[in-house]
DNA sequence: TCCATAAATTGACTTTGGTCAATATTGCAG
DNA sequence: CTGCAATATTGACCAAAGTCAATTTATGGA
């Protein structure tokens, strides 16, 4: 027989995701230990591993938390300038660090059904896609494809840009960047022109 | 002063990559134990990790090994046709499985500089501005953007597909497999429309 | 209230990636 | 050929992720 979720499942949850939150906010993701997420939270090892399948379904659902609060208050977009506005919010936030990317490329599928990221993502594109449909009707933006197929498209370019940016050791991380950033807007354009 | 690199450098190195080959073809990337590399080559734990960086370098050094293989062969495409052929093949090698994906995202970009990878990446990007030009000039596809960046373009989409392919431990990753097929196809005619 | 059992928690233990001071081998100048 | 400095190799050791049988705590029916 299976039984309602306990009040205290929750609260433990809660509590390590509390603790993850801290230790980010100080070490980033990369420093992230699951020894002192335990210790901060005041549970066992193994509650860790009960609560997450592995460290890094854990760090996608602290960036879930974290990337909701960044995107939620993106609209759909009404014209050309918003739009390449939020491309360019999304990218920035999507490219924060290779910790970020690398779990976005992990779980921002389908293999991240459940975490908060997919659907995250979805709804970024469902807005994305609503914004397109009206540029389109008002021939501001081609209708070679509809208008889901260039909202996924253009979240392609993003996560593009962003792995690009990802320079690991070079001194020129600013021209990478920069390089990066340029290519998200060339290629969207190409693919809106109307 | 700065010497030649030892033979015996280069026949241990030979040595880790293909009993890496071996166990990679038997358990797959993420079956792989630097333990049994090392016990298979013959030798020591210290050796591997003096060669390459880390385990995630060692695979992208086994990944690139056999991409290049299967990329050499495909030349500049000469019409649309040939193009979505390539980028066909180029997406179904990518998508093999999630631990080629992961590697690609990481590795491809500037941070895989050295490893073969990232070269490996500008060419077909390279091969495909070629053809794109060659199309471009008899007004086969759109000329909203340089070929360069239409060719980076389309790699974005491809990389975005494979991603999206990966689909955990769900029973209709056939379904998921062709949506990700579908939309590469879709964004890839927008991008291309003359 | 009481008990059977599902669910949650524990922490010692295992596995495995990665380090480093010590040692062995090689290239090269004299 | 010889000695020395650069390079390569070694393997004991460490750090940290992840496991699991045992234990505790909550739930819902009788």
């Amino acid at each position: 027989m299976t039984r309602k979720v306990q009040a205290r499942t929750l609260a433990t949850r809660d509590r390590l995701l509390a603790a993850g939150r801290e230790i980010v906010t100080v070490s980033g993701m990369a420093g992230l230990r699951t020894e002192e997420v335990v210790l901060r939270a005041g549970t066992a090892k193994g509650t860790f591993f009960a609560h997450f399948t592995d460290r890094d379904h854990f760090l996608a659902a602290l960036l879930a938390e974290s990337l909701a609060g960044e995107l939620a208050p993106l609209g759909a977009p009404q014209d050309r300038a918003a739009l390449m506005r939020v491309l360019e919010r999304v990218y920035v936030l999507f490219a924060a660090d290779a910790e970020t990317v690398a779990l976005l490329a992990r779980f921002s599928g389908p293999a991240g059904a459940g975490l908060g990221l997919d659907r995250l993502i979805c709804e970024v594109v469902d807005r994305l896609a609503e914004g397109l449909g009206m540029m389109q009707a008002r021939g501001e933006v081609g209708a070679r494809a509809r208008p889901e197929v260039l909202a996924e498209g253009l979240m392609a370019l993003i996560f593009h840009a962003a792995a690009s940016a990802q320079c690991g050791m070079h001194g020129d991380a600013v021209a990478v960047r920069a390089r990066a950033d340029r290519l998200l807007v060339e290629m969207a354009e190409a693919l809106l022109w109307p």
